[in-house]
DNA sequence: AAATATTAAATTGTCAACAATGATGCGGTT
DNA sequence: AACCGCATCATTGTTGACAATTTAATATTT
């Protein structure tokens, strides 16, 4: 009856829920049990800790959140509009599976979106969220200098994040954000290249002063160009990884 | 109300498969039940019966289809992804709301996407699917010629839906055909013009010239204007219908 | 022994009841 | 009369059981 889930999300279950508690936990109060699990399945994905091509099942993805079947499959209809997950009736849910052809086509997509995303928001943006832009710059930088590589990681996302915010254009930023990103986060996360940040900061620079100069075809360019920057690496690493995996297939084959 | 669609369900539980028929996606038999009730709710939603921005009761909804509360949720998940539902947790969902603004962003995004899906499709068609959309443009000029107005809308529909598939980019295909296409139907659906077909196939014939020399820049700027032709069109309808409610409003305050 | 038909198991889809939250209406106070 | 707190109601979120379907495992036939 009591749920169990004690372990993963909070264990403030131990002595007085005389009341009914309502979960003032100061922290965030309890959105829907749908949305919390959500964002863990997420970095599950997108970590690979539920690997890519892998099979999905409710049951044991709802017990082990401690949740029953109900929420569980709600989160993964979400999943399936941010294209981390595949579903097909009645034979269920599958994790995306990372190719070359999906990564170009995700890239080819992403690219002219966020091309029109720099052009709207060179004509757009305002002087606070320019501020918080060039913020934003000099933290990558400090992270940077301190090798912090994970920061970068989440600093590019945000540098992204905040263009397309800037862009102003709401069906964009559904599209971008809630559609692709996570898609595209997945893709970056498992394909990482350690010395690309270095050459990516620079870049970011280069977009930001276009916005500003409110030059929009010039931060269009610049931003198409440094998005095909990343592609190319990422491509690499996948190909990579996908011959590794091959590999130790046909030697499991052997054996 | 009763459930009538016993009917659908086929009893082909006898032996008569030969072979392993492989379900081409074509059958109708035997989805999931959120599978189509979805559908019937879309119509619905497009063609006005449940009114842009008005609230949706779970209950209701299950019970006008006889179904329960569970298929229905998940098809109202679906209608959120096609942005013809906007949902908030703990309060509910409404039918997506008709505005100038929104309007606008949506078809300036619509006009960059199917710009790129026109250039892709000018290096990418093959031979059969310009043979389809050339035979697409005779239906249309014959419909036309008979005056049958649905027809039309339903072949723009076509029209567009092909070039996006020729594009052969997966991504840029859900994201027009899974995202957006739907509000863009509600939209042309409620704000629709008459007078406008007849320039608008003439506008089809030039884009699929333009395919067809493999002139994509070209493809891509004509389609781009026809789009933004049909944007002209729908805003204008679409001031035109608000104004005629505020006045209705007014009045209905005034007595 | 290979391939196919049949049965059994596992998994997804659906339902109806229950819990939790937001919305509504009432009564009291200023 | 208007505002605020409180109780009630309606609606959404969640659960566990059941039905329908797919997947696998087994038996059967050629």
């Amino acid at each position: 009856m009591l749920k169990q889930d004690t372990t993963l999300i909070s264990d403030d279950t131990q002595v007085s829920h005389l009341h009914k508690v309502k979960s003032t936990s100061a922290d965030k109060t309890s959105t829907t049990l749908a949305d919390q699990i959500l964002v863990q399945i997420q970095t599950s994905i997108i970590k690979g800790e539920l690997p890519a091509g892998s099979k999905i099942n409710e049951q044991a993805l709802a017990e082990k959140y401690g949740i029953s079947r109900g929420p569980t499959r709600e989160a993964l209809h979400t999943l399936e509009r941010q294209r981390l997950v595949v579903r097909s009736p009645h034979v269920g849910a599958r994790v995306a599976q990372l190719t070359v052809s999906e990564l170009n086509d995700l890239y080819q997509l992403r690219s002219v979106l966020e091309g029109m995303a720099c052009e709207l928001a060179a004509s757009r943006i305002t002087p606070e969220q320019l501020a918080k832009l060039e913020d934003l710059l000099a933290c990558q930088d400090a992270a940077l200098a301190k090798g912090d590589t994970y920061f970068q990681e989440e600093g590019d996302v945000d540098f992204h994040y905040q263009i397309i915010q800037a862009s102003g254009n709401k069906h964009l930023q559904e599209t971008l954000v809630g559609g692709l990103y996570h898609l595209l986060r997945m893709y970056r996360y498992q394909c990482t290249n350690k010395n690309r940040p270095v050459k990516a900061i620079a870049e970011h620079r280069r977009i930001v002063e276009a916005i500003a100069q409110r030059d929009g075809e010039l931060a269009s360019l610049l931003m198409r160009r440094h998005i095909e920057q990343g592609r190319k690496n990422t491509e690499l690493r996948l190909i990579e990884l996908q011959a590794n995996a091959a590999a130790k297939e046909t030697l499991a084959n052997i054996s």
